[in-house]
DNA sequence: GGATTCAACTGAACGGTGCAAAGATACCAA
DNA sequence: TTGGTATCTTTGCACCGTTCAGTTGAATCC
């Protein structure tokens, strides 16, 4: 029992291996960024020979869409929690935002793998593209608490959803004017820009 | 005279070398995507040794960042052109917006380029920041055109600008549902969206 | 308990990449 | 004509993703 558990522990046969090259990958890409992340290095880091990972992946892009199905899963998370116990529409979706930024800003290695262009066709991927989709339902469950204006609520979604992205990118790649950013509150000048939608969020 | 002017065309000693791999660059790009777009294979396109452009540009990403700059040019361009003649501030900024979206999908490859992390650290090449600022700037100019409410300007000018970046992701990548894409008129549908905004530009 | 079977993993090799260093070449100035 | 110099070529290295023919080791059957 013990000795097969340790072999379990160090070696891979059976079993685990799949799962010690994912945490492995979230390890090296949260310290090399994506260019660093090989398959020899996360090979090498595991343990197991260059060639181990296909036995579980079919290719290296593949092994991605597993990392970044775990990305999808804890951005909703942190999303829902930002938003945990709030009442009103719109501070709703500002916490929503912020939840979408600040999981950019502490995973940017990560966040960057998730919408990056290795990932292009999300249609290869189908359970990462559900997973994908669960932080735009939140956006979109948000918005459909107001009952009145049903009509143009799909245009809001996709305005407050491409505001969010597109504020998120522009903060984690700092291709934003310090002196637009205001005196460093994030979250005040998140809120801030989110305001905008305010005469929608009545 | 002519026999000069004919070796500089075919044999590349003195002058067009590197006018002629950004040309060649871009053709690739459009052909192959980013990922096809190899200093090998720029060299070869343009009939010229694999390392003969380190002469002009002192690493991939050098020559890169040129590609990429030319590419803002022409988005400043066709911003500006979709957006001329157009006075009232919310019909410039939806021109403005069709323009950016219209570019990226008319040069995704390009785009993808411009955005990407391979050019993550724009301080490296302030040409480059520059010439990329301009597509912000023009949309800047036209949301200060409104005289009220100029304390707000810098918000509204953010979230303008996240939208337009942001929703331009959502469309060339295709993470809309197609559902809420409306009929396929796609100027529509960006005007619908950036109507959001029609409160603050009145 | 010993042979067999089969999935899991290894090792070597292939074509491709960016890049550094050293050699060849063509132009320009003296 | 003769250097000198910028330009381009050759060679080579380390690394990459991926394929394929072995090797290993644990479970199954006699």
């Amino acid at each position: 029992m013990t000795t097969a558990d340790l072999q379990k522990k160090f070696r891979y046969h059976h079993g685990n291996l799949r799962d010690a090259l994912l945490t492995a990958s979230l390890d090296i890409l949260a310290e090399d960024g994506v260019d660093g992340l090989s398959l020899r290095t996360i090979a090498k880091a595991t343990g197991v020979s260059a060639t181990a990972p296909y036995g579980h992946f079919r290719d290296k892009e593949d092994l991605l869409a597993a990392v970044a199905e775990t990305g999808f899963q804890r951005l909703a998370l942190k999303m829902a929690e930002s938003a945990a116990g709030v009442k009103t529409v719109q501070e709703k979706i500002e916490r929503l935002v912020m939840g979408y930024v600040r999981f950019a800003q502490e995973n940017k290695q990560l966040f960057s793998l998730m919408f990056g262009r290795e990932l292009a066709d999300l249609k290869r991927y189908p359970t990462l593209a559900m997973t994908a989709g669960k932080s735009y339902a939140l956006i979109s469950a948000a918005l459909s608490q107001r009952t009145d204006k049903q009509d143009d609520a799909r245009f809001l979604t996709v305005a407050v959803w491409s505001l969010c992205h597109g504020l998120t990118t522009l903060i984690i790649e700092e291709k934003l004017d310090p002196a637009q950013f205001g005196d460093g509150d994030m979250d005040a000048f998140i809120k801030r820009t989110v305001g905008v939608f305010s005469p929608h969020l009545a």
